[in-house]
DNA sequence: TCTTAGCACTCTCGATGGGAGAGTGCTAAC
DNA sequence: GTTAGCACTCTCCCATCGAGAGTGCTAAGA
């Protein structure tokens, strides 16, 4: 991400003791969200200096850009440079504990083997591990290929039609027919189309509609709406969660109430939601939006920690964390990155890898 | 409901004028959320009568239980016996607006013919429609029968089982094998399966297991245990929307946060969430629990107001609204009778009548 | 040159105390 | 049964004030 290294590019340098004193102003901060005082620091983190000395030190760090002042006479507060900082250079390990590690896993795999329960335990287990709220995408191909077709009579016209797609997405419609079909008829149907047409998309599906006929050309009509709906799922089957751990924070919950109405409308707006998550991010790599870095009106006060999940066949899903620019970055990184890892496995294993 | 014949037994006699004046407080409550003062109800509704009658009036309905005090010289708040009051028989008609209704069955006819999809669209239109949070669950019948199989081969060891259950729920679920079988082996079984299972539950199926050998036996295995799911889907697959229309409110807005917290952890939860929709409620009814009659604490200050939604075999599902006690009655009911009217037409669409 | 004690200055926050305004309850007259 | 009049109560807003916390600066010390 050229922005990325833009960013880091400019980052200033600082004395161990200056970065020493940051990591601590940032620590106190996302631990108390209150600025931070000088005398505290000192005295909290058993610093070898006065406070005189430490007041300086934070001055110069303000010159920097990268901590304010609310007034005069409060403590000190990181600026979105600041947290840049601090992820890029000064920030703690981030793996999870290795029996945290143990328990999510158990849990994913413990779960009915099917797509949407998986996305719902990512949502939740995400909001868990950070204490902030969560999105999940559905995977999602470039394009999505038919890998098998069924047609289930339910009533004398009415068949359900059940495609699944290549990387195991199963999709299903109800269709209604200006004739009836057999049962049996139904089963030859499916058998013949999943023959002569898997490995087709949306496109390949429209076109072939001519060359069918009564039944079997409303149902490749059918397959081919299925699967052109499914290449754009990105936009509906977005999963959130944690709102509740939002509501829990203090810039939120004190704060005008707008702001967290304007957040949870965005949660709630799947569409707007799909649209924050940048195609450009590579496989595995956790990216963080910090503040006014990130482009959108209602989170201009939070910070977004997310992740590409994704098979082999160009299937791309998103994992991410939303929270108050005051996010324990270590951690929401790690579960992020962590839950990512976890949904590709799972995404590899539906594929059939 | 015997609770409900209970209140409605000690509901007291009002003469024409105590019932006007009544509504009319409820009614300005209900828009202001302000306590509402004897001048100001003669102001704005044009009564033939001074202040002081009023004010007369709303002392003896005070007396009666059907409104309170915030302290001496505020103006009259409903109680819940006077909402309970109003919504039994002071309630104008709650049937939606001809448009209104059009809208909304025209945007179900529109979307995916999907049971995950709408159940999604049924909250938000319920959230739309109320200005509240909406609830829905997926409809589940007391026993799931299986109408049709399939098994898709992902991979050498690996197949995706496809059940469509008796009311048209799909359920998928990937099932790792100790030996390899081929594509055609697949659909012959799958075909076996649907002839010879069907209409089997999931203890008959669990019962059945003994039966088959190899593949086979995994693949009833796992039916069986699909079906058993799915008989418990109540509980996991809950629809929630509208938490945005919630914070609009301003008794949540100011108040004390960790209210709205806890409602907002209860819709998270899912499974409690389940719990609090009771299973006595007649098909096409619409219930209303206000405040203290709810049992759970969070929405002590809260109203819930629900239905249930059916097809014919026994296949149930609900559709509710929350939100403060000063909630538009009259329209959170119509929203809830059509959607859920609308819902039960949808399932018995997909069951085939 | 770096560090630090000391101190003046600034700003927030909570408590205090009217005063205005809104609304009720009561009484007495119509 | 209705209503004007009025005393009384309670909230809410605003201004004031002092305590407390914290900074920035200066000058002395290492």
């Amino acid at each position: 991400m050229a922005e990325n290294d833009l960013e880091r590019a400019s980052l200033p340098e600082l004395a161990d003791r200056q970065r020493d004193i940051l990591r601590a102003v940032i620590r106190e901060f996302i631990l108390t969200a209150q600025p931070v005082a000088s005398g505290a620091l000192v005295r909290r983190y058993a610093l070898p200096v006065s406070s005189a000395t430490v007041r300086n030190e934070l001055a110069e760090l303000e010159d920097l850009g990268l901590l304010t002042h609310p007034h005069t006479s409060a403590g000190r507060v990181p600026t979105d440079l600041g947290y840049r900082f601090f992820i890029e250079t000064l920030m703690p390990d981030t793996a999870l504990q290795p029996d945290e590690q143990l328990t999510v896993s158990h849990q994913f795999q413990q779960a009915q083997r099917d797509t949407a329960q998986w996305l719902r335990l990512a949502a939740s287990t995400l909001a868990r591990l950070s204490s902030e709220a969560s999105i999940v995408t559905q995977p999602a191909g470039t394009t999505s290929q038919l890998k098998h077709v069924e047609a289930v009579p339910i009533h004398e016209r009415r068949v359900l039609i059940v495609a699944v797609l290549e990387g195991g997405t199963v999709r299903q419609q109800l269709l209604d027919l200006d004739q009836p079909v057999t049962a049996d008829e139904l089963r030859a149907l499916g058998q013949r189309l999943t023959d002569t047409r898997r490995g087709a998309d949306a496109a390949t599906l429209a076109a072939a509609v001519g060359q069918e006929q009564g039944v079997a050309r409303h149902i490749v009509g059918a397959l081919s709406r299925m699967l052109a709906e499914a290449e754009t799922a990105r936009a509906s089957d977005v999963y959130y969660d944690g709102i509740q751990n939002i509501l829990a924070q203090p810039e939120f919950g004190a704060g005008d109430p707008a702001r967290l109405r304007d957040m949870v409308a965005l949660l709630e707006d799947r569409t707007r939601l799909a649209d924050l998550l940048p195609p450009d991010i590579g496989e595995g790599e956790v990216h963080v939006a910090i503040g006014a870095e990130n482009r959108v009106q209602p989170l201009l006060d939070c910070s977004l920690v997310f992740g590409r999940y994704g098979g082999t066949g160009g299937v791309i899903g998103y994992v991410g964390i939303v929270g108050p620019r005051r996010m324990d970055y270590a951690r929401s990184i790690g579960a992020v990155s962590f839950v990512g890892r976890l949904m590709g496995d799972l995404v590899r294993v539906v594929e059939g890898n």
